[in-house]
DNA sequence: TTGAAAGCGTTACCAA
DNA sequence: TTGGTAACGCTTTCAA
């Protein structure tokens, strides 16, 4: 079934049907309810490649993320999950494309095949050569997180600098004076990743400030690289009582390290960093961290991208969020006695 | 940029440029060559919709899962991201589609408006009208998951009432006579979730053959119902010694409400279920599970879809997966003495 | 207030 | 081995 057909049984042209459909010209209240008499009837509804091909806008977003190779943090999955949810709202549909390269297929046939109207952009690099294959094809694009020259840019963004310094501060607060920092994997560091750099930088310079011992450690994207990133924290500087992460996934792994190694915390170990509520809770006992406000972000990025898509010549926006520290148990004073261990 | 323009610079016709793409029909050598050189110049790739028109084919899948009203589980959104990498390994895009309601607009927008080739539904009732709309526009779908009649279906589901069953076996094993079961929320149940009802019908049927004193509940998907729960199920028997659950949300919190309640894992309370193997190693101790294969679901689901697409004939086909249960570290002998706490 | 008809960029059939 | 051309189903301009 086709608009030719409705218009046939409800004896007007075909244009008459669309311009009931979209309302970009005005009809008579009497074609129009006969029209859409026809409509609700025959439950017709108009097809989409035939409305892209005619009016060149697909009404659907592409949400670039990279291949699960890496693994997929829960945080990534919260803003897939969330930035679906704000674009069926606004009634577009969500492509997913699982590209980290500019080289994948996938990422290829969603621009060079204008599949979308724009795109969505995550795990952003400080560099990120996708923005140019996106402008060179002059699809409008959003990212969630921003490069090392945000100035012009769309998008919206974690201050992971401030986070990490704000976790140190809290730290340093309660008196610790020897505090790790567990980065994500070294792989992605060496990429690129922004809140992996600006994460790492926020740390280094509050550390600095405050004038506590601190290391630095990659970590791999699950429970094992934790446990095994704790030792090696403890085994490195056995007088470490408190880290800050923005390695979610490894969370529980650290927590097991710390377990094993006999530090309870929060009495003989902190720990805190950037992590999403949802999981922050889950632990035990529960994270004190800058919860990552995936829902608002999701939201943000289709909002930006949708005003984007209207208004073409918008000057560009971005909203940088910075979240305050939610306490909860996994803080504390530094303990004042040796916390030994075997 | 479009076919035309590649047929003019390559002197030759549109439909043989088409041919060249589609290889559907032989081209000489040297036109070939001509044609393709022209192509990789440009960077031409066929517009999508176009395609879509004139083929009928989207080279899409519908991927249908509920809104975040319920909150994603790690599993859901395990799912969606196998389900995305192995659609990109068939040159297929996923389009997202967030509906439990067949009233959803954007589960409408997708079958009504033809936008997909076909649909994968996820979170599965045991009555899902899904199924009728799908049936009724003629769009062929795979469920991860199985209705109460899957006899003629397409689908890749888990064994929810052996894995229970299982998971009982082995704690009565272990010598536990009195055995909570933790399920997903009642509003699911109620729902007709299917893994909900399995699981809830294989965990009485193996307590009854077991003659093990159960008591079933339902829980919320977050890390506080989980503790709440846990509490009820020892103020309602003290002489719980074990618990089987579904819920993996609820892990986190039911985990702390054993800690409250000084009951060790495992020495004076074991635990176990069904839960994705990433999220089982996350908590400590390590969770003995039935590990939710989310990878191999989400190919079998894609690759049946597409054999589906492409042999509109060929006869239903399904895959019944009951993976043994991953022995860890959360489950042992029932205590003898009794686990008294406060 | 409405209709006719020319696109939109492909594919695939029918001829040559 | 190739070219011409009619679909595919919609939008939108031009006329009435």
């Amino acid at each position: 079934m086709n608009i030719g057909e409705i218009a046939k049984r409800a004896g007007v042209s075909r244009s008459t049907v669309s311009y009931v459909l979209s309302g970009k010209r005005p009809v008579s209240d009497g074609t129009r309810q006969k029209i859409q008499r026809v409509i609700d009837e025959l439950g017709y509804q108009p097809n989409a490649s035939a409305r892209a091909l005619a009016n060149g806008r697909t009404n659907t977003i592409g949400l670039v993320f990279p291949p699960a190779g890496n693994h997929y943090t829960g945080m990534q999955l919260d803003f897939i999950g969330n930035v679906v949810e704000a674009a069926a709202a606004q009634d577009y549909d969500v492509l997913l494309s699982p590209s980290g390269m500019d080289s994948d297929r996938s990422f290829q046939r969603l621009l060079g095949e204008r599949r979308v109207d724009g795109a969505i952009l995550m795990e952003l690099r400080l560099q990120d050569d996708r923005f140019d294959h996106l402008n060179s094809v002059g699809l409008p694009s959003v990212a969630i997180g921003r490069t090392a020259h945000p100035e012009n840019g769309w998008w919206v963004g974690l201050d992971h600098t401030a986070l990490a310094e704000a976790c140190v501060h809290h730290l340093a607060d309660l008196g610790h004076r020897t505090i790790a920092f567990v980065n994500r994997p070294e792989q992605l560091l060496r990429a690129g990743y922004e809140s992996a750099h600006r994460g790492l930088e926020g740390f280094t310079k509050a550390a600095a400030e405050r004038g506590v011992t601190s290391r630095t450690y990659c970590c791999g994207d699950d429970a094992s690289s934790g446990q095994a990133c704790l030792e090696r924290i403890l085994h490195d500087e056995p007088a470490t009582t408190a880290l800050v992460t923005l390695n979610e996934a490894a969370l529980g792994g650290l927590y097991r390290g710390l377990a094993k190694a006999g530090r309870h915390v929060p009495r003989d170990f902190s720990v805190t960093g950037v992590v999403a509520s949802r999981w922050a809770e889950t632990v035990t006992p529960q994270l004190t961290a800058a919860d990552v406000p995936a829902e608002q972000m999701g939201r943000l990025a289709v909002d930006l991208l949708v005003e984007r898509l209207d208004h073409p010549d918008a000057p560009a926006r971005h909203h940088l969020l910075a979240p305050p520290i939610s306490l909860r148990a996994s803080t504390g004073p530094a303990s004042t006695g040796p916390a030994s261990t075997g």
